[in-house]
DNA sequence: CATGAATGAGGCTTCATTCAT
DNA sequence: AATGAATGAAGCCTCATTCAT
């Protein structure tokens, strides 16, 4: 018998329980919210002890930080031809599964704990630096680029909202086809240059 | 000093501290969401003992529930010319001041507590009901009606959002003209006969 | 029978269980000091929840600060010929029983807690205030009066501790009587004018 | 490279590991007490695995037992001239700087752990066995010797506190020099032959 | 033998809720 | 019917200590 069975049962591996703990702590927080979620809930969701949290983390907020810390820039997201940013930012929003936060949108996840200032604060740097920035490049600059830019992010944001969140029937039920041309029209009327 | 006085004068205590605490309630959830309220919070408001919590709606929950209850559909709101209905929807989700619930329209409000399952059921319900459903009169009904009602809901939603929960500065610092232009726009792309 | 007999239960009367609570802190912290006193140890001693240690004081420490409050400045002692003080005050010190205490002065017991920066401050202020002050109206006011008032200060509390914490064996099992003649040569030595 | 030097080595190291924990874990259990220190405090002083703590020490209260036990009597404390000895023994307490100690005399910082029945064990026989029996060698050896010797090492530890722990100002600010005319007063009051 | 991952008990504190008066 | 004292569960977190590697 391979000496990894006994390892296989997952224990004394400081990177695996860690990792472990954090994936936990993402869906939970994703799910339930901070104030929904107990140390209790993470650490047995991962089998493991909850002093174990506080070892590797510090603190519940630090393992709320960490576990909701915006992925890497989505490279791929924003590398693909100019044109297609909106549509592919709208599929990443509103269609893409995210198994690590349950199912949804990171940013859609994070508005349930949108109680705490922080949490906000973080919202809103994800949203300004990352999808309005972005989007106001294809704006064409104009006086109001970035109000444009900002209303494009609300659209898809609400759209997020109302079919992970909210659950109104149409755009539940909604393919990335059924959108596409209504995405066009929104984009022709809210980013190019008016 | 006839009994009913009396009577009546506990009675209309009665009434006004149940009042008293629905307002209380409605402004703490609103502001801080369910789980960030405390019982104690909402009686201290209301200055009166926390036991009548319990006594007058039985727990914190039915509590949120009666406080956070839909207020009557808005006839005014829905009253207008039907051209400017979106002008109004728009204006009373992201510009009117609703001081029962902190400054922010209610919707928004409850999305902070949209942990809570109820808590969707009834943002569903009031998002189709109300917005939806209005909003689909204008669409010419359509195939995708609906889907582009619910698309224009999600826009105004996620406005509201942007500017009251994640406070983008563009969409913060704009005024209701600042929007005009883009509203027609956005309501040409989505809400008549394509 | 008489209502008293259910309310001689000893429940549902705040003054009393607040009473019982300091009683209990003060004997624990006297006898354990704060970091060997537990929440759950003074309100099991008291017998209610410790939930009400939180209600009534609103946090161990405070708890703490009040229930070694210094009582009040022991009129009696200060009050009589001044002659006799220092034989009052060692008297106080070294053989009066303070049940409340756990036996102990107060002084004594309070330095169990020394570890905390507070108590020695208030210690302090109790030393300098109350025995510095009236010892140094017997000194003379020479130019040393202070320091020869603190080593007379010093001597009694250091009688107390080693007759209540290290517990010497001759001065434990000594008399006020056992005492006198080596406390007028140190009143001769130390207070009197040089 | 013969096999003895690694295990030399090791053994050099293990030495050196447990002088290191000893040493780290008086100056903590000195400065913060008992209950204030923590066993990662002593590891995370001395460089080493908390672990080791158990491996060499057996529990956290043997490590405190042996790194507060007495250290070697202090030959040249007690080895002078016979009429000086109450000057050694009251600069050792109050004016001689022990580094190992957080700056204070052992005996001092024991008191800090006094809630412990073990450390006041330890403190008697420490005052007893070396302080008391020094001493009453210089009372004449009257009925009453032990206790005049108790209570002129009362007033050392008394002053010590008043300094050390509880820090009143004019002993505090005392220098040797200050301090003397005092002490042979109250040599002669309480050690002398009455 | 040394390392460090893991654990379980216990600490302080808050909260929704019940119960005696 | 109203008050407020009391409660018990749960929350976050720390610590001494053990156990697998």
């Amino acid at each position: 018998m391979p000496p990894e069975t006994t390892s296989s049962r997952i224990k004394r591996d400081r990177a695996a329980t860690r990792a472990r703990l954090l994936d936990a702590a993402r869906l939970r927080f994703a799910r339930d919210g901070f104030d929904g979620t107990s140390v209790r809930d993470v650490a047995g969701d991962a089998a493991v002890d909850p002093a174990l949290v506080f070892r590797y983390f510090g603190s519940k907020k630090k393992l709320f930080d960490e576990a909701t810390a915006v992925p890497e820039p989505a490279a791929e997201l924003f590398g693909g031809p100019r044109e297609e940013l909106p549509a592919r930012l709208l599929g990443s929003i509103a269609f893409q599964d995210w198994p690590s936060h349950a199912g949804e949108h990171p940013l859609i996840a994070m508005l349930r704990s949108s109680g705490h200032a922080e949490t906000r604060e973080r919202l809103r740097e994800e949203v300004c630096e990352t999808y309005v920035r972005a989007l106001a490049e294809l704006t064409g600059g104009g006086p109001d680029g970035d109000l444009r830019a900002e209303l494009f992010s609300a659209w898809m944001l609400g759209i997020g909202v109302l079919r992970s969140v909210i659950g109104t029937p149409a755009i539940t039920g909604a393919t990335p086809e059924d959108l596409e041309p209504h995405l066009e029209k929104v984009i022709a009327a809210l980013l190019e240059r008016g």
